[in-house]
RNA sequence: GCGUCGAUGGUGGAGUGGUCUAUCACAACAGACUGUAAAUCUGUCGCCUUCGGGCUUCGUAGGUUCGAAUCCUACUCGACGCACCA
């Protein structure tokens, strides 16, 4: 009896939770007024959310809008996760001012794999509603396009500042690529989203939503984007300058890559990827302007984020192994190992790609930066081990003389 | 198809006949300092070396010249313009 009741789900209306829910790390909100009456009324909200299933690895920078997904989540809405398998293939001119490639089904699959787990990590995933939108664009006919078309004027579209831009510069903008938006924005539609959350690059897509759905007689979304973060180094994230931080990266990896996190960006970093209370990082932050060891506040943030996607044990015994090596100059558990009669140093360190070769190797001697642990600086630049021992190359490279 | 411009070290980007391993910035590496792999400062940053020096780089292949990243020719790739579609 009753079962529907089982489908009913409470739905928290706490001030304070959905003021936060729509500040903490939100660039633009965009009916905030609306949004927030409608978080009050104790409906449940149906929450979109596009997944770009081209990239595999999610780091701490993709990682807020889903956390900002988990907030709505906690209280009681529900989340729909739109595999972009569809739009993936057609490419995205979002954040791009080149033109994308078409991606492969092949590509896409591998792609998505493992992202399931991942994404767990963060939100619950049994209570996520996933949908691929291939499965009502594929069926699109040219009628069906047209009608949807309908909904922008060409006006509208170009007015949209990267493809202005291009169009400024002389540069081709495909007809493909307009036509991306009211893809997305008919995703709105047929999932009948009430919020979209999406980084900021993505506000045009976003906004198209709303444009659409009231095209085809929907209430409009509401739209949140999301506050970008720089990488640790303070540029933009991106793999290949190497400073991003990814998710499913092993602790002690992870503790170390966050303590080498510029100071200034350690406030953002809490409020972003954090679950501490904004009046704590107040607080942090008042004790960092006072002069307190901003390392200390690091050490917690390094914890504090180890723990969320490890364990609280796994991020003691990385902040354990970093002290030890880095701040004590112990040695790391493991070091590549040289069998001992050696007859060139040099070329023998150059073969297992410790240095990339013989001149830098005269280089670092001359810089003193090779020395034998806890012992003499090595000056020449023959120089042969003669026991078992650990050899230093500045501050990072071991190598052990067996 | 025709035409114009461009291609330089991990990246961006100078250099238009010798003094060019090639300004500068970023990245990287090392040293000092420290609060950590932060910040700052200093140095290094093609390869090899008997440390004297030697050798090799500027899209590819030739050529001119005593001498080329720099001039010429061909080719490859890229950007843009024009033509075709009408």
């Amino acid at each position: 009896m009753l079962y529907w009741r089982i489908r009913m789900v409470n739905i928290d209306t706490n001030g304070d939770k959905i003021e936060e829910l729509l500040s903490r790390g939100v660039e633009d909100c965009f009916v905030k007024e609306d949004l927030k009456k409608e978080l009050l009324s104790g409906r449940q909200l149906r929450v979109k959310f596009g997944i770009d299933p081209t990239g595999p690895k999610i780091h701490i920078g993709r990682a807020i809008p889903l956390r900002k997904l988990r907030q709505f989540q906690l209280l009681g809405h529900q989340i729909v996760l739109i595999i972009g398998d569809f739009t993936a293939q057609i490419g995205d001119p979002s954040d791009k001012l080149a033109k994308r490639p078409m991606l492969t089904r092949e590509v896409i699959e591998e792609n998505m794999r493992d992202y399931k787990a991942q994404i767990g990590k963060i939100i619950d995933i049994d209570k996520v509603e996933f949908v691929y939108n291939s499965d009502w664009l594929r069926p699109l006919g040219f009628q069906e396009i047209c009608q949807l078309a309908e909904s922008f004027t060409v006006q509208q579209m170009i007015a949209r500042r990267n493809f202005s831009e291009r169009i400024e510069k002389g540069e081709e903008v495909s007809l493909r690529e307009l036509l991306y938006p009211l893809m997305q924005g008919y995703d709105s539609v047929a999932i009948n989203a009430d919020v979209e959350i999406g980084g900021f690059d993505q506000l045009f897509n976003l906004k198209a939503g709303r444009y659409i759905q009231k095209h085809y007689g929907k209430k409009e979304q509401n739209v949140l984007t999301i506050e970008m973060l720089e990488g640790t180094d303070g540029r933009k994230m991106s793999t290949s300058w190497g400073n991003i931080i990814t998710i499913v990266d092993e602790p002690e990896d992870m503790y170390g890559k966050i303590m080498s996190l510029r100071d200034d960006l350690i406030i953002k970093y809490f409020t972003l990827t954090t679950d501490l209370s904004l009046l704590e990082i107040m607080g942090i932050e008042k004790a960092i302007k006072g002069g307190e060891n901003p390392k200390l506040h690091k050490m917690r943030l390094a914890r504090e984020i180890v723990t969320m996607y490890h364990s609280e044990k796994a991020a003691a015994k990385a902040e354990e192994q970093f002290e030890s090596v880095f701040a004590k100059g112990a040695l790391p558990e493991t070091m590549i190992e040289i069998k001992l009669p050696v007859l060139d140093v040099a070329s023998e360190l150059k073969s297992l790609k410790v240095i990339e070769s013989k001149s830098e190797w005269t280089r670092l001697i001359k810089e003193n930066a090779v020395s034998i642990h806890e012992g003499e600086v090595i000056s020449d630049a023959k120089w042969l081990p003669k026991e078992s021992c650990v050899l230093r190359i500045g501050k990072r490279r071991f190598v052990r003389f067996v």
